[in-house]
DNA sequence: TATTGTTATACTCTATAACTATA
DNA sequence: TATAGTTATAGAGTATAACAATA
């Protein structure tokens, strides 16, 4: 259940395409997940521990619980993807981390995000400049 | 956990801004459902019976099972946003539609969902148009 | 007393398998 | 026999509340 579009009663041309884009990247990614074996929450949070982070630190970033992350990493180390390490600063604290396995996981899951790979590659150096530029500016950022 | 970006370990600016935007839009989506008592699933269903469709129908195109759409479609009838009603021509099919409170729900979610209301004021006519060409290019459509 | 993380619980999402009613 | 949809069931995601250990 990755399409989240068709939100607007009568979309305009620079509508559809902004939802048919989100749509493809979505379902994109929910395909290269379940390719490996992992669910969408998973692959959210294995693709966010490349460094070691605090578990709190990651539900914030994730808007989401903290048991919820609990409950998700228990499952992800009962299959050796990552590892909880005690943080010897405060006792209290547990870094999450990736395992050799975990990182093997990670690369083929980028392989088979099919979208990610494939998208930007059918536009010019030129056009990914505009559409960067076009892009922040929906955004609203700087 | 609208959260899906971060799956390239080193992204240039052009693939940087896409997870940007996709991510801005999952995470407005979320919070509009959120903010109107629906779940995701719940909120892509209601927004896809605008008009009548049958339940097998939908399915296919949601890319999940037949039953997950019974039971998502079960707690949204215990809510009166929609109502099945048999099929005449065949009486094995149900069709699927939007009650008066449930058309009330998709209008409050429109207002919530303050990315596709609010993104594209930022570009002008022209950048709009650029926009949909790009991401129309980036798709691999004609 | 406040914070980090877990456990207990309940509800939702999801798919598979078996089933009912109809074609 | 095939199809539309449901029911039963089990595993996973999610939040709230209560809890343990540490600061």
């Amino acid at each position: 259940m990755a399409l989240t579009s068709v939100p607007v009663a009568t979309p305009g041309p620079a509508e559809s395409a902004m939802f048919d884009f989100v749509d493809a990247y979505n379902q994109s990614f929910e395909a290269a997940a379940e390719a490996n074996g992992l669910s969408l929450a998973q692959a959210c949070i294995l693709g966010r521990v490349a460094d070691p982070r605090g578990m709190g630190e990651l539900a914030e970033e994730l808007g989401c619980d903290a048991s919820n992350v609990t409950q998700i990493v228990t499952r992800l180390e009962a299959r050796s993807l990552v590892e909880r390490r005690a943080d010897p600063a405060d006792r209290r604290s547990r870094r999450l981390s990736r395992t050799p396995q975990g990182d093997a996981a990670v690369a083929a899951f980028d392989e088979s995000f099919a979208f990610a790979r494939e998208a930007l590659t059918r536009l010019s150096e030129e056009e990914q400049g505009q559409l960067a530029a076009l892009l922040r500016k929906a955004l609203g950022d700087a």
